[in-house]
DNA sequence: AGGTAAGTGGGGATAAGTGGGGAAAAATAG
DNA sequence: CTATTTTTCCCCACTTATCCCCACTTACCT
């Protein structure tokens, strides 16, 4: 299970060390994906098979099916680690996220996120702000 | 399983080299056909004797099931990768997608998918508009 | 303070992507 | 049926990107 945030940093060849307590986890592949947010989502290839088969489970003569699958999964892309404990991230991932250099990875649970550093400042302060209100909506869902 | 967007370029025979990653998997040859939306799908050939054996199932009493089965079998050419990776495109597959020079290559899990890169980046600028109704489809699906 | 491991940067080998020429095959015309 | 043209396929060559390795710096642990 991933936990904790790191700052890391985008090299100019687009690749992105994973932080030594994910790397175990993730040897046997990874899979990074357009995340909500304007962020990436990072999965084992293991998680990103459930989540894959239910989105190709979706009929294409549907049209909105048919949008949301490109974007999910065609937006994906099946990464592995260096010997230095790294990703490439494709060009299309980095500008979708508008990472450029400094990122922040993140650690929730089932999967991984990559936020560019100053968008994910941004969203903390926004929530942080909004916090008492999300909590009484988490209420609902009985956290 | 096809993941991830690639940019390609076709040349002046109609050429379109397939992306490394999904070669493997389409070594024992290809068949391309009329997608939606006006790109082209990509199948192999198993894939596409499954897909082909629903089509001709439909129902001949509906008028546009048998246009959908129509542009979809008459529409599709078996072709085979050639020692640098390629496939030839048919003209007339290329002016139904629009195909001119700059292509781009996705992978949705069972198929390919061939864009104009011009065409690709409208859509998805239009889908992505709609990203709240995707973010609850992903909450659908349990993300 | 020293040693070790993590994070970062860069160079070189290798493979991928692209373009073009020429041979073989097919199609068309005489 | 032959000759000519056109198309298709195979091969070679160049450019660009990717991958792998090495090395340096910084942080952390003992």
């Amino acid at each position: 299970m991933f936990i904790g945030e790191y700052q890391h940093t985008v090299d100019e060849k687009g690749r992105l060390a994973i932080p030594v307590k994910f790397r175990r986890q993730l040897v046997k592949g990874a899979v990074v994906t357009r995340g909500l947010d304007s962020c990436l989502f990072v999965y084992t290839r293991e998680e990103w098979k459930k989540l894959a088969e239910r989105l190709s489970a979706l009929p294409f003569s549907q049209a909105n099916s048919r949008a949301f699958a490109r974007l999910m999964l065609a937006g994906a892309m099946d990464v592995d680690i260096d010997a230095q404990g790294r990703v490439v991230l494709p060009e299309y991932l980095r500008r979708y996220a508008g990472i450029a250099k400094e990122t922040v990875v993140a650690g929730l649970y089932n999967r991984l996120e990559i936020w560019d550093t100053a968008a994910w400042e941004k969203y903390k302060t926004e929530t942080e702000k909004n916090s008492t209100d999300i909590a009484e909506k988490l209420g609902e869902l009985g956290v």
